[in-house]
DNA sequence: TGTCCGATTGGT
DNA sequence: CCAATCGGACAG
């Protein structure tokens, strides 16, 4: 491991409970330039949180949790922020959401992309590649189903905590927010009605690393 | 129990 | 643009 790896690590300062339990548009926006950790008997990797998706509880037709709808599925979304609500669509892929607000209140937020930062190596061997070059390295994490693969993210991690000690979510020690952010609205939700116009994607301004520009 | 479908991905 | 793929939601 690199001095400036050791470095990165020792510079994380985890995100408070209070981070979370807040408007769901503004933990959206202050969850860009964060960084996503999760420590496992593999190593460690993290990533840089590029591009994010709200989701508004009962009034948002795209949100799981649209007209109060509780399932077995989505009852993380109904308790206290700080937590993990993870879903899986399309046979095999998992999508990473951090719970927001107070219980009862079911708003979250999807983590979309990543800035690979630590452990690339091994997010290319679980992302299946043969070896990690220039130009795959974006591949690695810039969907919200190609990170949960690179990070280890799948339904075992349901429900869990973000303040706990193998997954959760830092910020670096002196670090200065030095982007803009860009709001667009989100992907694949063509069923929402209204609610498909939203501007709720944020992205950092300029980050090649995003799903889709 | 049976049918339907997706907050995606990867390959044409 | 299009097919893969399967667990969860829901109707019956």
């Amino acid at each position: 491991m690199s001095k400036e790896n050791k470095s990165f690590l020792s510079k994380l300062e985890k995100l408070p409970r209070s981070f979370y339990l807040r408007d769901t548009i503004i933990v959206s926006k202050d969850l860009l330039g964060k960084y996503l950790v999760h420590k496992t008997s593999e190593g460690v990797t993290a990533g840089r949180i590029v591009e994010v998706e709200a989701y508004i509880g009962p009034e948002d037709k795209a949100a799981h949790s649209y007209n109060g709808k509780k399932t077995e599925r989505n009852r993380a979304m109904f308790e206290s922020g700080g937590i993990a609500y993870i879903f899986q669509v399309y046979g095999k892929n998992f999508c990473f959401n951090v719970v927001t607000q107070r219980e009862g209140m079911p708003e979250a937020v999807l983590v979309r992309a990543l800035e690979p930062v630590f452990g690339l190596e091994l997010m290319a061997k679980r992302r299946g590649f043969d070896e990690l070059s220039n130009k795959n390295i974006k591949l690695l994490t810039n969907g919200p189903s190609k990170l949960c693969q690179a990070m280890a993210i799948d339904k075992s991690l349901y429900g869990k905590s973000l303040l706990s000690n193998n997954l959760f979510i830092a910020e670096l020690k002196g670090e200065d927010k030095d982007f803009k952010i860009i709001s667009t609205p989100r992907i694949n939700i063509d069923y929402a009605g209204e609610a498909k116009d939203y501007r709720w994607r944020f992205l950092i301004s300029g980050s090649k690393f995003v799903s889709r520009k």
